[in-house]
DNA sequence: TAATTTCTTGACTATTTGGTCAGGAAACAC
DNA sequence: GTGTTTCCTGACCAAATAGTCAAGAAATTA
């Protein structure tokens, strides 16, 4: 992850380190993040709705409920919170694939991820959408990172996968494409929010419906991901 | 599809109807749809580029290579070039799914579906990503028409895979999710181009990449919809 | 050709918007 | 307290932008 949300002047580090570092945060750096965070979080919130260009900082001041000035004082340019927001939704972005290691039980592993996705699509629909905004217009302010970070992930995920199906314990798919299905499908249930509420008739998805939505996802990849019955196991791996 | 593409004074035609209704358009109305096609074909370009806040009126003209004014003569405000985009892609959406019907053979059905939707994402990325922004902000402007015409096309489409699935000729897979499956994939390779670049570690999908993701899509939902070879149909439809 | 309608366009305007700034209020250190 | 740093904010500004307009060019009709 590049440089987090740590931007503003930050003059007060300088001094700061000398007298109290490792002592509890002095409350001049609290209150620092705190408003940080609450501008995150309507940044958030603004971006997620007009997306970059719409978004005016304006509504995400009054959005934060502070100052116009107040927020160009912890963010002195509109792209810079919009890299903070950013930033802050790629961290989320990581640790989700822990679950597929080789030592994984392979369809549970993939189930695991895909029922995380889904909740993630449901819990944070807004950095879905941010994300999915940055991207949509070519991914000026990430694009490095994607071809950095992201592209390693996939290449090592990747990998796990190939050696699943080189033993036989899922389906012989492409894994970066079968990586960008999964992305793709649950992402949409967060993106594409008022299409598929649009499409069951209702003006906002239920709990219930996203759940359903969840099985029947669920049941759609491990079907295509499970293996054809014959032949289990070939060589390496924990036999049976 | 609502009141398409014929914004801009229209004082034409009242005289137009008397003298030359069903004869050759004449030259004043070429003038006006040749100058609408470049028009739109520009806003579409640039709207896909930047999205509906984003784009100015003055980049679009200049794409056109007309003046502002001017595009301002036919479109009078922004979004009235912006619903005529959006109305042009619609437009194109609904053919698409004639193929799936109950006569149809099912899998060939759906492979040419998924076949026909990622040569439209090769095909027509501007029109996809104006679409899916729109989408993700919340459909503004065509929130009407997703739950008119989009939601009654589902409805159809999944009475004929419900048929299908009775008949086993296909898995039990909850049709409406997989139709936000099959658009979420196969429109992820239009809208999502960057990231698929990025992870695949170029600056551009090839031809042949994208044949590649093609074929894994396929794959993929074929795997996921083919029945469990047990019994085969069961009452009605076509038997052996 | 003359009359009429459609089309073209440079120049202009009102508004919105990102960003600045100076002066003062808190918070903190000593 | 006194001094210093951080934080707050109303007022302001320059740039960008959607949309207007009037005057004239081009096309069309009679």
């Amino acid at each position: 992850m590049p440089e987090t949300a740590c931007l503003g002047q930050s003059k007060q580090v300088g001094k700061k380190a000398q007298s109290a570092t490792t002592a509890a945060p002095p409350r001049m750096q609290r209150v620092r993040d705190r408003n940080q965070a609450v501008l995150l979080r309507a940044a958030e919130r603004v971006f997620a709705r007009a997306g970059f260009a719409g978004a005016t900082v304006a509504d995400i001041a009054r959005e934060a409920g502070v100052p116009k000035a107040n927020l160009h004082y912890y963010y002195p340019e509109k792209r810079d919170l919009y890299r903070a927001v950013l930033d802050n939704i790629l961290a989320l972005w990581l640790g989700e694939t822990d679950g597929l290691t080789t030592e994984a039980e392979p369809l549970a592993a993939l189930e695991a991820y895909i029922r995380a996705k889904m909740r993630f699509s449901r819990a944070y629909p807004d950095a879905s959408r941010v994300f999915a905004n940055e991207i949509l217009h070519g991914a000026p302010e990430i694009g490095a990172y994607l071809r950095r970070e992201l592209r390693q992930l996939v290449a090592s995920k990747a990998t796990v996968i190939k050696v699943w199906i080189k033993d036989g314990r899922i389906a012989p798919l492409d894994p970066v494409h079968l990586f960008f299905a999964l992305w793709a499908v649950t992402q949409t249930y967060a993106d594409f929010d008022s299409q598929v509420a649009a499409v069951l008739g209702v003006r906002k998805v239920s709990v219930q419906q996203h759940l359903d939505a969840t099985e029947a996802v669920v049941a759609l990849f491990l079907r295509a991901v499970r293996p054809d019955a014959v032949r289990r196991q070939r060589s390496s791996g924990k036999p049976a």
